[in-house]
DNA sequence: ACTATACATAGACAATTATCAATGTGAGGT
DNA sequence: ACCTCACATTGATAATTGTCTATGTATAGT
């Protein structure tokens, strides 16, 4: 995952509203109506974050019928972790040979 | 931390230019001048990236004669780190009792 | 006092964004 | 055929953002 990934990820999550999605995802699969019953956004502008988010890699879209399944994409989402964990790595002092640190 | 805070730092981090400076700041303190070397932007842009970066929590600022020295916050950045690995944590499906897994 | 350096602030502009109302589309149910 | 539900698209608007030029300010050296 590289620079330009993440700041789209970033993007993506520097909404509130966009932020609690991704929330409610981690818990599992959710279909996009389900998710406007916890907005006080109208179906537009849902639609619009969902496609932000979707865009940014982060989460996953399925149709099957009237529904539309939204879910989190582990491994985007682990690739964002990996990346984050790795920018503040050493900035505790305790780097090692390797250049890094625990 | 909470939500808007995160939604804050994401946002600081949603530009590629900043996602750099923090990565350079990773690697220990650096002041203005060092940071604009970097970069084909001019100073007034990068005083006022650098300012979205102190207001986000996720940048110090240390002025010490004419310079000003830049550095990671530490404290916001592992609550920022703890945060996003808290978002997807459940997205495995092997959540154990304490709703939560890994 | 003058100059140079490091940085901030003000003002402008084009591009992007979050939001909405209105409308379109596609799938199921009656 | 008609209607309803789930969602997308269009077009509009106000707010925000990234960038610049021009200018201001503070510090240090001569």
């Amino acid at each position: 995952m590289n620079k330009m990934d993440v700041a789209l990820i970033c993007k993506a999550l520097s909404d509130s509203n966009r932020l609690e999605i991704v929330q409610m995802l981690s818990e599992g699969e959710k279909c996009g109506c389900k998710l406007l019953e916890r907005f006080e956004i109208t179906q537009p502008t849902l639609s619009h974050h969902m496609k932000t988010l979707v865009e940014s890699g982060m989460v996953n879209d399925r149709k099957e019928g009237k529904w539309h399944y939204y879910s989190l994409n582990k491994e985007t989402f682990s690739g964002f972790k990996k990346y984050i964990e790795d920018l503040g790595c050493c900035d505790d002092g305790n780097a090692d040979k390797t250049g890094c640190c625990k």
